[in-house]
Order: structure tokens, then sequence, then C-alpha cells
DNA sequence: ATCTCTGCAAACCATTTGCACGCTT
DNA sequence: AAGCGTGCAAATGGTTTGCAGAGAT
């Protein structure tokens, strides 16, 4: 290991540098934070992060957590994921411009690298006049493949059955 | 009028016939509820829609509005926005695919008619697997002309000044 | 008679906030 | 010495929920 690192290593070093170049100080908890996203595989959300992170820094806080992923997010390293009716915020280490797609029923959430997105993001800013910055994710909204097989009824959404699986509040 | 009715009527009917379409029956709370979203210009808010339906009904509850917002929702008569760091959820009635940009000082929005959408929507469905459905907006955020000619250091979003005017929670 | 819908009001809980202490520069 | 960053703990407030009564079918 001596160019390559590991795509974790990668990631976490990222994250580091962007704080580093905007005048952060990288604290230890900062790093730790890092870490766990760049570890943490799909989508993490403050909570997973938060949990993450106490099992080595058991005094932490999670106003600190919060914080460093504002700022994560405010510098554009991470893309913050709001999605409808989900308790918890998620975020996307990935910031390249591309579309998330969002299971209604299992709340799975799936990256789809599609090309004209950039295109669209472009067209947007140019039409509304607005300075687009892709510190969100372009989320739309279904029934994933395995939830549309397993309740076999329910095609669509307007079913009066079981809604949503997992998730719930907001 | 005859045959011609003003937009809002029209709304407010269409609206009505999708929830009698549903057998959903069409009681004065709800047909005021249609009103006043149909009657609202832009992104109404529950506590708008609230407050509007307030002056007519005194004795409606909250949870009557959010009952028939989500039944709207579901059955596809209105798109549910849920945009990151604000503390309202809007609802946007125009149902047909269209892109939502939102600017991340004084939090408005617009509207934007991008043909290329429905193709993405489209991509995105055959890509994922997914059965996508229309029923939460796609949200882009930025900076809206006014706030960056407004504020004319922060051209971007990493400043440290002022960051939202208008809103702010979640 | 049955079932849907509404009003009421309490509960929820993720997120935010204020402050004081500690550590870095 | 000055200031950023953190921990702590309480507050916030939009949204949700349960239940009983009213109204529609």
């Amino acid at each position: 290991m001596s160019t390559a690192a590991s795509p974790t290593e990668t990631e976490t070093a990222r994250l580091l540098r962007v704080l580093e170049a905007a005048g952060k100080r990288n604290t230890a908890q900062r790093v730790a934070i890092c870490r766990a996203l760049a570890a943490h595989p799909g989508h993490p959300t403050v909570a997973e992060v938060f949990a993450s992170v106490r099992e080595e820094f058991p005094m932490m806080s999670q106003a600190t957590v919060y914080n460093t992923l504002e700022t994560l997010r405010e510098l554009g390293a991470i893309i913050q994921l709001d999605i409808a009716n989900h308790d918890h915020i998620h975020y996307d280490l990935d910031v390249r411009p591309h579309v998330n797609v969002v299971c209604r029923h299992c709340e799975n959430i799936a990256d789809l690298h599609i090309e004209s997105v950039t295109a669209l993001i472009e067209e947007a800013g140019a039409r509304s006049g607005f300075e687009i910055n892709h510190t969100a994710g372009l989320i739309l909204y279904g029934v994933c493949p395995e939830c549309r097989s397993g309740f076999s009824d329910l095609g669509a959404e307007q079913s009066s059955g079981a809604e949503q699986s997992a998730g719930g509040r907001r």
C-alpha cells in the first residue's frame, strides 16, 4: 500500500482534506466522524454515524455530529438527503450529480448515475437564474423491485394496506 | 361562465373529482381544504392551508388537514415537497413531472418545466427497476437571483455570514 | 347498523440551541 | 490572550396518534 489506498481510507482523507482546506481544525472527533461516514456503505443517517462514533468516543455528543455533518455539507463534501416521511436525515458521500431513488415501502435508497442529470441541473440553473449547488440529493420516489414482487397486490401506491414497512413518523 | 371556469374553480373541482373517484366522501372540510389549496398561488404549507380553512371552519383540527393532504398525495392529486431545512412540508398542485428549485436564502420555490424531466424519470425507473410514482417533487437547491444580487459578497454558499434569512429550524 | 371522517389534545422525537469549559493557534 | 470546537442537557415545534362522537351510506 503505497500509491493506492482502500476506498474507505481515500474517502476519509478526502473529507478531512476539505475541512482542512476550509481552515477548519481537524479534531479527533471530526476525524472519527469522517471515518464513520466513509465506513458506511450506503446512506448513513445522523443516528448511524453517531452510534459508530460513540464506540470510539463514548463522550461524543450529538451536537458535534450534527455540527460536523452540516459543515461537511456546506463545504460540498457530502450531500444531504432529506427524504419525505423518513425520520432521519441521510447523507451521501457521492457528491457527483446523480439521482437517488427511494422505495416508499422498505425505505431502501438506490443511487443512479444518469448522464442527463448534469444537463438537467445546468438547464435548471440557466432557466431559473438560480445558482444551483448540488449539496442535496435529487430524489425520486417509488416502489423497489423486491417490494413490488413481495406485495404482489399493491402495484402502485393507492393501496389501503400496509404503507411503509420499516420507518415511520417524521 | 358556462364552459370555462376560473383556474381556481377548475383546480378545486379536479381535487374533489379525485377524491370522489377514490370513493372518499367529499365532506365540507375536504371541500374547504381543496379550495384553500387551489386558492394558494405558490406552494402552500400545511400551516397555510390550515390558516385559510380556519377562517371558514374555526373548529377544523390540524389532524383533518394533515389527513386530507396525505390522502390527496396518495391519490396523486398533489405533490409533496419535502424541502431540506424547511420547517414545514409544502405541497404543489402541479402534478406534471417538473423540477422545483429552492433558494437556500429566502426559501423561495420556483417551478421549472423542463422537457427532459419525464425522460429522466423513465430512465430512472428502467435502470433501477423501481416503479416511480411522481408524488413528491424533484427538488434542486441553490441561490435565487434576488439573493445573489442582494448579498453581493456571498456567491456560493460556504460564506460565513447570514445563512438562511427567513426560515430555519427543521 | 356500520363505517368513515372529524375534533381534540396529548405524545413523539429528531433536531436545535445556549452556555461554559478546554484546547488549539 | 483569543477563538474555535465540544459536551451537556433542556427546549423546540412540526407532525403523529388514539379515541370518542358525529355524520354518511
